[in-house]
DNA sequence: ATCGCCTCCTGCGCGC
DNA sequence: TGCGCGCAGGAGGCGA
Protein backbone atom coordinates (compact mmCIF):
# COMPACT_ATOMS: atom_id res chain seq x y z
CA UNK A 1 0.00 0.00 0.00
CA UNK A 2 2.34 2.56 1.20
CA UNK A 3 5.04 4.48 -0.83
CA UNK A 4 7.57 7.20 0.29
CA UNK A 5 4.68 9.89 0.56
CA UNK A 6 2.48 7.71 2.39
CA UNK A 7 5.39 6.43 5.22
CA UNK A 8 6.16 10.23 5.36
CA UNK A 9 2.95 11.28 6.24
CA UNK A 10 2.42 8.54 8.78
CA UNK A 11 5.88 9.88 10.06
CA UNK A 12 4.78 13.32 10.47
CA UNK A 13 1.49 12.22 11.55
CA UNK A 14 2.43 9.93 14.63
CA UNK A 15 5.82 11.85 15.50
CA UNK A 16 4.07 14.75 17.88
CA UNK A 17 2.41 12.53 19.83
CA UNK A 18 5.19 9.52 20.44
CA UNK A 19 8.40 11.70 20.33
CA UNK A 20 9.29 12.23 24.61
CA UNK A 21 6.84 10.33 25.68
CA UNK A 22 8.11 6.73 27.65
CA UNK A 23 6.86 3.75 26.69
CA UNK A 24 5.02 1.86 29.10
CA UNK A 25 4.00 -1.15 27.83
CA UNK A 26 4.11 -3.07 24.63
CA UNK A 27 1.40 -6.15 23.75
CA UNK A 28 2.36 -8.06 20.41
CA UNK A 29 -1.10 -9.87 19.28
CA UNK A 30 0.45 -11.02 15.86
CA UNK A 31 3.99 -12.19 15.70
CA UNK A 32 3.96 -13.87 12.50
CA UNK A 33 4.56 -10.83 10.02
CA UNK A 34 7.01 -11.34 7.35
CA UNK A 35 9.47 -11.78 9.94
CA UNK A 36 8.55 -13.01 13.43
CA UNK A 37 8.00 -9.77 15.50
CA UNK A 38 10.99 -10.18 18.32
CA UNK A 39 10.02 -11.55 21.48
CA UNK A 40 11.95 -9.64 23.52
CA UNK A 41 10.61 -6.64 22.01
CA UNK A 42 8.31 -5.34 25.31
CA UNK A 43 11.70 -5.84 27.39
CA UNK A 44 14.01 -3.66 25.24
CA UNK A 45 11.43 -1.20 24.94
CA UNK A 46 9.27 -0.49 28.33
CA UNK A 47 10.42 2.26 30.27
CA UNK A 48 12.57 3.84 27.44
CA UNK A 49 12.11 7.58 25.93
CA UNK A 50 11.32 7.57 22.08
CA UNK A 51 13.96 10.28 21.27
CA UNK A 52 12.90 11.01 17.38
CA UNK A 53 11.48 9.19 13.89
CA UNK A 54 13.11 9.03 10.89
CA UNK A 55 12.45 7.71 7.47
CA UNK A 56 14.93 5.70 5.03
CA UNK A 57 13.74 4.53 2.02
CA UNK A 58 10.22 2.86 3.14
CA UNK A 59 10.94 2.10 6.72
CA UNK A 60 10.11 4.36 9.90
CA UNK A 61 12.86 4.10 12.71
CA UNK A 62 12.09 4.94 15.80
CA UNK A 63 15.14 5.71 17.57
CA UNK A 64 15.57 5.01 20.91
CA UNK A 65 18.62 5.50 23.26
CA UNK A 66 20.05 2.07 22.89
CA UNK A 67 18.63 0.97 19.40
CA UNK A 68 15.72 1.56 17.16
CA UNK A 69 12.48 -0.40 16.09
CA UNK A 70 12.19 -0.53 12.48
CA UNK A 71 8.85 -0.84 10.79
CA UNK A 72 8.16 -1.59 7.64
CA UNK A 73 3.98 -0.92 6.25
CA UNK A 74 4.49 -3.62 3.44
CA UNK A 75 1.58 -3.35 1.08
CA UNK A 76 -1.31 -2.96 3.55
CA UNK A 77 -0.05 -1.84 6.78
CA UNK A 78 -0.50 1.55 8.51
CA UNK A 79 0.31 2.86 11.99
CA UNK A 80 -2.02 4.86 13.49
CA UNK A 81 -2.19 6.96 17.32
CA UNK A 82 -5.19 6.59 18.91
CA UNK A 83 -6.70 6.56 22.88
CA UNK A 84 -5.52 3.92 24.91
CA UNK A 85 -9.04 2.80 25.27
CA UNK A 86 -10.16 2.49 22.14
CA UNK A 87 -11.22 -0.56 20.83
CA UNK A 88 -8.91 -2.87 19.17
CA UNK A 89 -9.32 -3.67 15.51
CA UNK A 90 -8.62 -7.36 13.90
CA UNK A 91 -5.57 -6.94 12.67
CA UNK A 92 -3.82 -4.76 15.04
CA UNK A 93 -0.55 -6.68 15.75
CA UNK A 94 1.41 -4.45 17.98
CA UNK A 95 0.50 -1.70 20.10
CA UNK A 96 3.15 0.67 21.96
CA UNK A 97 1.53 2.48 24.89
CA UNK A 98 3.07 5.56 25.84
CA UNK A 99 2.97 7.02 28.87
CA UNK A 100 0.38 10.08 27.55
CA UNK A 101 -2.03 7.43 27.73
CA UNK A 102 -1.71 7.18 23.70
CA UNK A 103 -1.16 4.08 22.08
CA UNK A 104 1.01 3.35 18.50
CA UNK A 105 -1.08 0.84 17.36
CA UNK A 106 0.39 -1.00 13.80
CA UNK A 107 -2.44 -2.72 11.61
CA UNK A 108 -1.81 -4.97 8.64
CA UNK A 109 -4.13 -7.30 7.17
CA UNK A 110 -1.92 -8.75 4.98
CA UNK A 111 0.60 -8.84 6.94
CA UNK A 112 3.68 -8.08 4.66
CA UNK A 113 4.91 -5.11 6.61
CA UNK A 114 7.63 -5.92 9.78
CA UNK A 115 8.36 -4.53 13.29
CA UNK A 116 12.30 -5.43 13.41
CA UNK A 117 14.46 -4.29 16.65
CA UNK A 118 18.31 -3.34 15.77
CA UNK A 119 20.70 -2.49 18.94
CA UNK A 120 22.80 -0.06 18.86
CA UNK A 121 22.91 2.10 15.53
CA UNK A 122 19.65 0.90 13.74
CA UNK A 123 21.16 2.17 10.31
CA UNK A 124 23.70 -0.98 10.93
CA UNK A 125 20.80 -3.09 10.34
CA UNK A 126 20.98 -5.16 7.30
CA UNK A 127 18.06 -4.38 5.54
CA UNK A 128 19.33 -0.58 5.20
CA UNK A 129 22.31 -1.63 3.92
CA UNK A 130 23.03 -1.15 0.17
CA UNK A 131 19.82 0.74 -0.08
CA UNK A 132 19.86 4.00 -3.03
CA UNK A 133 20.01 7.56 -2.06
CA UNK A 134 16.79 9.43 -1.34
CA UNK A 135 14.73 10.58 -4.19
CA UNK A 136 14.33 13.93 -2.33
CA UNK A 137 18.31 14.67 -1.54
CA UNK A 138 20.89 16.08 -3.53
CA UNK A 139 21.84 12.65 -4.23
CA UNK A 140 19.82 11.73 -6.50
CA UNK A 141 20.96 12.87 -9.50
CA UNK A 142 20.24 12.42 -13.32
CA UNK A 143 23.48 10.92 -13.52
CA UNK A 144 23.33 8.50 -10.96
CA UNK A 145 20.38 7.15 -12.79
CA UNK A 146 22.87 7.66 -16.23
CA UNK A 147 25.79 5.60 -14.87
CA UNK A 148 23.80 3.04 -13.26
CA UNK A 149 21.44 2.19 -16.18
CA UNK A 150 23.85 1.95 -18.80
CA UNK A 151 24.03 -1.93 -20.48
CA UNK A 152 20.78 -2.66 -18.26
CA UNK A 153 18.16 -4.57 -19.91
CA UNK A 154 15.62 -4.21 -17.46
CA UNK A 155 12.08 -1.94 -18.00
CA UNK A 156 13.06 1.69 -17.04
CA UNK A 157 9.96 0.94 -14.34
CA UNK A 158 11.71 -1.69 -12.70
CA UNK A 159 14.52 0.38 -12.64
CA UNK A 160 13.18 2.75 -10.53
CA UNK A 161 11.64 0.94 -8.34
CA UNK A 162 14.63 -0.78 -7.42
CA UNK A 163 15.78 -0.12 -4.49
CA UNK A 164 19.44 -0.33 -5.36
CA UNK A 165 19.16 2.03 -7.25
CA UNK A 166 16.72 4.70 -6.08
CA UNK A 167 14.19 4.43 -2.71
CA UNK A 168 10.74 5.39 -1.94
CA UNK A 169 9.20 4.70 -6.11
CA UNK A 170 6.70 2.32 -5.77
CA UNK A 171 4.23 1.19 -8.53
CA UNK A 172 1.98 4.28 -8.66
CA UNK A 173 4.56 6.95 -8.81
CA UNK A 174 6.70 5.11 -11.21
CA UNK A 175 3.40 4.96 -13.75
CA UNK A 176 2.73 8.62 -12.98
CA UNK A 177 6.90 9.85 -12.77
CA UNK A 178 7.21 8.37 -16.42
CA UNK A 179 4.32 9.82 -17.74
CA UNK A 180 5.26 13.06 -16.55
CA UNK A 181 9.00 12.52 -18.67
CA UNK A 182 6.97 10.82 -21.76
CA UNK A 183 9.31 7.82 -21.26
CA UNK A 184 7.31 4.11 -21.76
CA UNK A 185 7.20 1.74 -18.70
CA UNK A 186 8.31 -1.00 -20.70
CA UNK A 187 11.45 0.69 -22.57
CA UNK A 188 14.56 -0.40 -21.51
CA UNK A 189 16.63 1.59 -18.89
CA UNK A 190 20.02 1.26 -20.50
CA UNK A 191 18.33 3.14 -24.44
CA UNK A 192 17.16 6.01 -21.99
CA UNK A 193 18.99 8.83 -22.64
CA UNK A 194 20.42 11.42 -20.37
CA UNK A 195 18.27 14.56 -21.23
CA UNK A 196 14.76 12.19 -20.33
CA UNK A 197 16.87 11.04 -17.31
CA UNK A 198 16.63 14.81 -16.51
CA UNK A 199 13.22 14.84 -16.75
CA UNK A 200 12.62 11.66 -14.94
CA UNK A 201 14.45 12.88 -11.93
CA UNK A 202 13.53 15.98 -11.91
CA UNK A 203 9.87 14.81 -11.86
CA UNK A 204 10.42 11.81 -9.76
CA UNK A 205 11.52 14.70 -7.04
CA UNK A 206 8.02 16.24 -7.98
CA UNK A 207 5.35 13.83 -7.79
CA UNK A 208 7.09 12.42 -4.52
CA UNK A 209 7.28 16.33 -2.84
CA UNK A 210 3.71 17.11 -3.95
CA UNK A 211 1.88 13.38 -2.66
CA UNK A 212 3.92 14.47 0.41
CA UNK A 213 2.00 17.86 0.51
CA UNK A 214 -1.13 16.29 0.15
CA UNK A 215 -0.90 13.49 2.49
CA UNK A 216 -0.39 10.92 0.19
CA UNK A 217 -2.33 8.74 -2.38
CA UNK A 218 -5.56 7.22 -0.50
CA UNK A 219 -7.15 4.42 -3.10
CA UNK A 220 -8.72 2.28 -0.78
CA UNK A 221 -7.51 1.96 2.68
CA UNK A 222 -4.11 4.39 3.30
CA UNK A 223 -5.01 6.82 6.08
CA UNK A 224 -2.47 9.06 8.14
CA UNK A 225 -1.50 8.45 11.75
CA UNK A 226 -4.14 10.24 12.93
CA UNK A 227 -6.96 8.24 10.86
CA UNK A 228 -6.84 10.81 7.82
CA UNK A 229 -7.18 9.58 3.86
CA UNK A 230 -4.63 11.60 1.48
CA UNK A 231 -5.86 13.54 -1.42
CA UNK A 232 -3.13 13.16 -4.21
CA UNK A 233 -5.29 10.27 -5.77
CA UNK A 234 -7.03 13.32 -7.53
CA UNK A 235 -4.03 14.30 -8.91
CA UNK A 236 -2.79 11.31 -10.64
CA UNK A 237 -2.31 11.51 -14.51
CA UNK A 238 -2.49 7.38 -15.56
CA UNK A 239 -2.52 5.66 -12.29
CA UNK A 240 -5.38 3.43 -12.03
CA UNK A 241 -6.96 5.33 -15.12
CA UNK A 242 -6.90 2.65 -18.18
CA UNK A 243 -9.25 3.45 -21.11
CA UNK A 244 -9.60 6.70 -20.09
CA UNK A 245 -8.91 9.40 -21.88
CA UNK A 246 -5.20 11.31 -21.19
CA UNK A 247 -5.03 14.42 -19.28
CA UNK A 248 -2.84 16.02 -22.28
CA UNK A 249 -3.67 14.68 -25.66
CA UNK A 250 -7.04 12.85 -27.03
CA UNK A 251 -5.59 9.04 -26.46
CA UNK A 252 -6.66 6.38 -24.27
CA UNK A 253 -4.62 5.25 -21.30
CA UNK A 254 -3.36 2.10 -21.42
CA UNK A 255 -2.47 -1.05 -18.64
CA UNK A 256 -0.05 -4.02 -19.22
CA UNK A 257 1.85 -5.41 -16.64
CA UNK A 258 5.30 -5.40 -16.24
CA UNK A 259 7.62 -7.03 -14.18
CA UNK A 260 4.49 -8.78 -12.64
CA UNK A 261 2.70 -5.56 -11.57
CA UNK A 262 0.27 -3.48 -13.24
CA UNK A 263 1.53 -0.16 -15.25
CA UNK A 264 -0.32 2.55 -17.00
CA UNK A 265 0.57 4.90 -19.83
CA UNK A 266 0.00 7.05 -22.83
CA UNK A 267 0.98 5.68 -26.27
CA UNK A 268 0.64 8.90 -27.61
CA UNK A 269 2.57 11.18 -25.10
CA UNK A 270 4.96 8.31 -23.68
CA UNK A 271 7.85 6.91 -26.12
C1' DA B 1 25.87 -9.14 -11.93
C1' DT B 2 21.39 -9.17 -13.73
C1' DC B 3 16.85 -10.56 -14.51
C1' DG B 4 12.38 -12.51 -13.95
C1' DC B 5 9.53 -15.27 -11.33
C1' DC B 6 7.54 -16.77 -6.87
C1' DT B 7 6.09 -16.01 -2.45
C1' DC B 8 4.13 -14.30 1.88
C1' DC B 9 -1.48 -12.89 3.34
C1' DT B 10 -6.27 -10.91 3.67
C1' DG B 11 -9.95 -8.21 1.69
C1' DC B 12 -12.55 -6.32 -1.90
C1' DG B 13 -15.10 -5.86 -6.14
C1' DC B 14 -16.67 -8.09 -9.97
C1' DG B 15 -19.33 -11.43 -12.85
C1' DC B 16 -22.23 -15.21 -12.77
C1' DT C 1 -27.27 -13.67 -1.41
C1' DG C 2 -23.44 -16.37 -2.34
C1' DC C 3 -19.47 -18.12 -4.55
C1' DG C 4 -15.19 -18.14 -7.12
C1' DC C 5 -11.93 -15.46 -9.28
C1' DG C 6 -8.51 -11.87 -10.00
C1' DC C 7 -6.33 -8.21 -8.26
C1' DA C 8 -4.06 -5.02 -4.73
C1' DG C 9 0.16 0.64 -2.82
C1' DG C 10 6.26 -4.33 -1.38
C1' DA C 11 10.28 -6.58 -1.82
C1' DG C 12 13.36 -10.51 -0.31
C1' DG C 13 14.97 -14.78 -2.13
C1' DC C 14 15.84 -17.95 -5.56
C1' DG C 15 17.25 -20.22 -9.85
C1' DA C 16 18.80 -19.52 -14.51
Amino acid sequence: MPELPEVETTRLGISPHTINETVESVLVRQSSLRWPVPRSLAKKISGKTLLGIERRSKYLLLQFEHGGLIIHLGMSGSLRIVDADLELRKHDHVIIHFSNNKELRFHDPRRFGCVLWQSGDVYSHKLLQSLGPEPLSDKFTPEHLYNLSRKRKVAIKNFIMNANIVVGVGNIYASESLFMSGIRPSRQAGKVTRKEFERLTQNIKRVLAKSIKQGGTTLRDFVNGNGEPGYFKQSLHVYGRENEICTTCDSTIKQVTIGQRSSFYCPACQH
